[in-house]
DNA sequence: ATATAAATAGGTATAAATATCTGTTTGTAA
DNA sequence: TTACAAACAGATATTTATACCTATTTATAT
């Protein structure tokens, strides 16, 4: 390796930002050339930048912007389209094995728990940029898990939540009554209870508390 | 300012706890002689040391071990008590108002939210150590904001839930049903309910949906 | 084109949560 | 020691959520 390594930051957290920059410093190897505080701007300020990074670091949990949701899994999406030569590590305060799955499918190169050590964090960079791919071990097994419940045939477990099924686990969160849900979303409330019952089944939850704690971990709803 | 400033990290990331470390090199006044990634064996770490910290920057949201919550309020009341001579610095993700002022009053020396700039974090460790406190204007604002309220008769609003409605509370995060909590507890399913009332009343809650994420943003339960 | 799987929409019956109540106990300030 | 506030325990009626169903639409793979 003899050229420097371009790391661009995507974190709202600017202390956090900050540390990732002075950790990323004791290896000469890495120039961090570009930092974002939030996923809505980065397609547009890498379109205006003078040099693109190799890699793009992005937090999972990014803030939505008023009402409207943008976080790491909806920015990989976008880059991939917009920017498919820039590799993408992912850094998330969770370890949540579906979503691990999720985001490697949709164009994420690489995954890291804010957990890490210094050092997985260079060789992640480095086996990115080199390698294309930075899998943990535990990353992979999640991904195994995930590939092996789709072949079986059983019932309808472990998909992913439909549009209509996330709109009323979010109004779920937010407080909302069935029969309050039912009338935003312009359907009947035994609709409304149909999808709590399929969310129910889908997240493994007993009740609402399991729901709003499923939708929490899974960046569906913010704090 | 001649000596330098010792510091010890209380922090359970170590990808933050490093990044932390790394800024505080940006200034040579600060010596970081002290790390420890839980609230448990601080105590007796700081007892064994062979100096002692001026300064304990402590993560608000440390990780319970096994069912034993120790988060960095508990710390922080445990150092008021066994160790006066060190200043406290809370780290917090939220900048949850009510839990500022409920930190201050127990022994914290100051109050950062993870999301400001590594030269308030320098300030706000100098200005500890030197002055006694750190005190930002959205601090002071919410303690002045919380003295007002208790001030007013009023009925029984934003007082601090009681020990049995904060079990309550955690089980019904748990995903328990009343009756389940009801048998956990010895008591009545009525007064489990009856205690849930006054949790949604208040934490001004419409339903379980609105306990769980007080919950969370309270670090009553975790993640 | 057609079989399959899953999302969507709806219905009915039961279990659970929530809104209002009444007491007793406990700690605390006047 | 008395008055007060709040925790604690409990009861009843009503609303809401959940379990268990069926039928239609939509997308996908064969």
């Amino acid at each position: 390796m003899n050229q420097k390594i371009n790391v661009g930051i995507v974190e709202d957290q600017l202390l956090f930002r900050e540390g990732i920059k002075a950790i990323l410093t004791n290896w000469d190897i890495f120039d961090v050339i570009f930092e974002s505080a939030d996923g809505f701007s980065v397609i547009e300020k890498l379109a205006q930048a003078p040099r693109l990074p190799d890699i793009l670091l992005v937090d999972l949990s990014l803030p939505p912007l008023g009402k409207t949701e943008y976080s790491g899994l909806h920015l990989t999406v976008a880059l991939a389209d917009k920017f498919p030569e820039i590799k993408i590590l992912i850094l998330s305060v969770h370890n949540d094995e579906n979503f691990m799955a999720e985001l490697i499918k949709n164009g994420a190169h690489g995954y890291l728990v804010k957990d890490c050590d210094p050092q997985e964090v260079y060789q992640a960079i480095v086996s990115v940029v080199e390698k294309g791919t930075y899998i943990n071990s535990r990353v992979l097994k999640a991904i195994q898990d995930r590939m092996s419940k789709k072949l079986k045939p059983g019932k309808q477990l472990m998909t992913g939540i439909s549009a209509r099924e996330e709109d009323v686990l979010k109004l779920t969160c937010q407080q909302f009554t069935a029969e309050e849900i039912a009338e935003k979303l312009f359907i009947s409330v035994k609709t409304v209870n149909g999808h709590r019952n399929n969310l129910l089944l889908k997240t493994g939850s007993r009740n609402v508390a399991g729901l709003v704690l499923f939708a929490i971990k899974n960046h569906i709803v913010e704090l």
